[in-house]
DNA sequence: TTTTATATGTTTTATAGCTAACAGGAATTT
DNA sequence: AAATTCCTGTTAGCTATAAAACATATAAAA
């Protein structure tokens, strides 16, 4: 049985997404062996809650000594719905754009960066990595015609709703939003926000109040 | 009395500086009152949990109709520590390092970006806004001699550790780390992860599953 | 073979965070 | 001036999340 895998926290869903970074590097260093006080040690929490953590996906522990990295990195990637393939695109290749095009390892996470879509002409047609800028005037089809699902909006606040409008409209079911506004969007669209400024403003009063 | 500020939760933290960002669209509208119900329509909850939110902080709002937009700004922002300025600089140059000197409205919220830190000889030297790309050789002095508090590290995953001991022996007091990897510092030094790829995997799932 | 140590799987308890309810003040209407 | 409406301030209840506790299995050691 599968137990409650689909209905994971979002806690949990980004606790699990960052273990399995550690024990990529674990695998990389060549450990086979990883028990849930190291886990807890690498990421900063306790082992309680990493074990109740992987408690919720299908055991890949010894009962008798430690978690296999790779079987557990496997089964997290498993869960997390990391092996069946989805299609991103980003809209805007100013450096934020192309920070993530360049630095993010999507496809190491079951993800394939398809198009990187700008208006400015200058960029037009310029690679990035392997892909090749496009024009925003092909954005709905482009997606639409590719089956993207996933889209990362970088461009600046004063027509990002308009971009959202025409990802919706292109039939995007997911949205990271990195710009400084709110979207408005059906609700069958899930909008991840991630403001940049919002991260340096909670750090902020973590320093000024410890 | 200044209630319990300085304890606020980490979740109210997030939802008190994206408010911020809500308000000050208001306020560049001219809107001068805002209801409970409308911040919660525009930031995507309920009207009883932006009360709430508000309730921690030294109230701005009128009993009658609503709350003074820019009131209301203020005193988050009071609330938050960002009216103290905040001294901010940001280790790598590369397209990420580039996009949040460029971008990132630091001023607008109690910070000021003092240095952009890089290796590559190319860059070192190059103007970022009015800010001229330093040698990583002075990243210490650098941040000692100007009381730089909070740094944001994007750089490559195999140097980032490097980077954090660098930091940590300046004596900066918060971390923002851009990178794929987790890093060891004290505890006395505030480290806050935004792992790119993290965000991707969470908005993945969720897509999966709904 | 028994014992001990170690670390997981699972359940239970406690805390934190969110939703809901309600009491009360200001403006507006009758 | 009473009544109504709107919306805030505050408290109370509930749900979700995290911490703790415990039971169990494996491996190694005695």
């Amino acid at each position: 049985m599968s137990k409650d895998e689909g209905r994971l926290s979002p806690p949990t869903v980004l606790r699990l997404s960052e273990y399995l970074l550690i024990l990529e590097q674990f695998i990389k260093e060549n450990r086979e062996i990883i028990s849930s006080r190291e886990l807890a040690t690498a990421y900063g929490n306790n082992a309680n809650q990493v074990r109740q953590d992987i408690f919720h996906l299908k055991n890949s522990g010894r009962l008798g000594q430690g978690y296999s990295t790779w079987e557990l990195a496997e089964e997290i990637r498993r869960t997390l719905g990391l092996n069946d393939v989805k299609k991103v695109c980003v809209i805007g290749a100013g450096n934020l754009g192309k920070a993530l095009a360049t630095h993010v390892p999507f496809s190491n996470y079951g993800m394939k960066l398809t198009k990187v879509f700008d208006v400015d002409k200058s960029i037009i047609g310029t690679p990035i990595n392997d892909i090749v800028v496009e024009s925003y005037s092909n954005i709905v089809s482009g997606i639409n015609d590719n089956k993207i699902e996933i889209g990362a909006i970088c461009v600046p606040a004063s027509v990002a709703q308009d971009v959202c409008d025409d990802l919706v409209e292109a039939g995007i079911t997911g949205i990271l939003n990195y710009s400084r506004v709110r979207l408005k969007a059906p609700a069958s669209v899930t909008i991840q926000y991630q403001q940049v400024i919002c991260s340096f403003m909670q750090l902020s009063y973590k320093v000024s109040h410890d």
